[in-house]
DNA sequence: TAGTAGTGGGGTAATTGGGGGT
DNA sequence: CATGTCCCAATTACCCCACTAC
């Protein structure tokens, strides 16, 4: 709340990511190149993701937009 | 390495749930289709169930206030 | 600066999903 | 009605090595 200049996300790494969904982080990998999460990359071509997007797909929450 | 990942539920694969049950992945499957077991899809469409509900199942009492 | 763990990238085998039939 | 097996296509897991993160 009163922190300085804190906009920051909570970022997990691949490892996290794989292991909430009981997968593999070279799957992570995929899911971010296939465009379905969301990937922050670091300056050394490393992936970070939310937090906030992996409990969201996590709980079951339908992806928005996709409609068929 | 900190982990701020607590809140996860440890999850298995549907192969392991049909090796419990002493039955075929297929009707693991079925069973989600169904919704007699709770069932976590991952971004690629493969299903994850909850290690908990499995085990609640195994011991004869199954869950009545589960989310479907 | 060096060292260990994790990650990226590519490729291949195993598992899973879905429908249909026994 | 519930389960096991067939088909196929898609997704996932594990192999290598080079680079990044801490």
């Amino acid at each position: 709340m009163t922190t300085p200049v804190e906009n920051t996300e909570a970022l997990l790494t691949p490892s996290e990511v794989a292991t909430l969904f009981r997968v593999d982080p070279k799957t992570v990998t995929r899911w971010a190149k296939a465009g379905k999460l969301s990937s922050i990359r670091t300056l050394g071509g490393h992936r970070r993701y939310r937090e906030s997007e992996v409990r969201e797909l996590l709980s079951g929450v339908p992806m928005q937009g996709g409609a068929s």
